[in-house]
DNA sequence: TAAAAAAACTAATAATCGTTAGTTTTGTAA
DNA sequence: TTACAAAACTAACGATTATTAGTTTTTTTA
């Protein structure tokens, strides 16, 4: 019958990680033993040792995965020929639909990142120090070419990403705003908010 | 010589809770050990339980001292008889301020509710569901008459409350932004944001 | 079907957790 | 100075932590 497991619905390791991400999201990092992932995954703690090395190794996947991500975007975005506008109006989407198509990886490296060990730890911080940087970058060359008013860009960034980062509704958003409205509600409240 | 604890920098509560704030932030609650607080207090661990029922309680006392705080404020600007816009703009700022004067305990209050028990977790959750609620209802109000575009309120309001609560810029606001620009910029992306 | 590999299991490790008990030291009041 | 109370200490509790070792079961390959 070949290999059932892997590629059908994700290998086990997948399975895993997925769990983790929801009891990490409930309960925090710290707060989550083996033994709960075990039990949501439906074996004993040891046996998931056949498929992870530890369970600091699932917070760094969940988070580098994440940051690369936002990492390859912003790449694009910084190459384009577009007013500046554009630009931040383009990062805000893409922040907003990772919110929604993968909120629990975002969240956690949004929210748990901080239990990440060394070298990890300082690797992850400076990844996200750049991106906001270079974000803030973007704002700047919007404020000397007029797009943008006279707001300080590293206040306008951390306020944008800390907004859409730090909204829970995401992954209910079906029920009590639908996704579009919820996009499209936020890119005028900050577009609005920030250009001259 | 009179009693030298209680009253001149606060009773050894205080500074328990204040050490407290400070490695629940820096840790998580979940990860910060009751060795580890009474270190940093500068008592072996067992010495803490002179001054305090247990982890949990510190935690509470935090968080409901923030709501507390919070739902007093809305309160007193429902009451106002002044422009909608006027009523979001004094929340916006006292959130800002209480940022930048009680940066700790309302980071906590804000990350740290979900180790909250029961019943003090599901009274926490109601609280701010209803603060959440009240400032919506404000923010509908501001739609009705016209001062406020046409956004979903709870979206407005969460996107709000979010960026304002996620900055971690506060404590560290004096070096690289002055907390004068700071609150001054968060209002004008907001208001002009979300205004007609 | 037999051999090999993968993945489950049980048992147990040392470490750490919040907290209690009991004792000693420290500080205040009479 | 004596008596009392507050607050520190040491020792230890049982529970839980992530993880390892060793074994058995299940699945895949030949």
């Amino acid at each position: 019958m070949g290999k059932i497991n892997p590629g059908r619905n994700g290998s086990k390791k997948d399975v895993i990680t997925k769990k983790a991400a929801f009891l990490f999201i409930e309960k925090g990092f710290s707060a989550t033993s083996m033994r709960d992932l075990a039990e949501a995954v439906g074996i004993e703690a040891p046996s998931l040792y056949n498929h992870i090395n530890s369970k600091i190794e699932i917070l760094q996947e969940i988070c580098f995965k994440v940051a690369n991500l936002f990492t390859i975007h912003i790449n694009e975005v910084e190459a384009k020929q577009v007013p500046i506008l554009q630009k931040v109006e383009q990062i805000i989407r893409f922040h907003i639909r990772m919110m929604l198509e993968e909120y629990e990886n975002v969240y956690i490296s949004d929210h748990e990142w901080k239990h990440l060990k060394e070298p990890y730890l300082s690797n992850f911080k400076n990844q996200r120090r750049s991106y906001r940087s270079r974000l803030a970058g973007i704002v700047e060359h919007g404020k000397e070419n007029g797009e943008i008013k006279n707001i300080n860009p590293y206040v306008a960034v951390l306020t944008m990403l800390s907004a859409i980062g730090g909204i829970e509704v995401w992954h209910r958003s079906k029920k009590s705003v639908d996704a579009h409205t919820l996009e499209e509600n936020i890119v005028s409240i900050f577009i609005a908010g920030i250009q001259s």
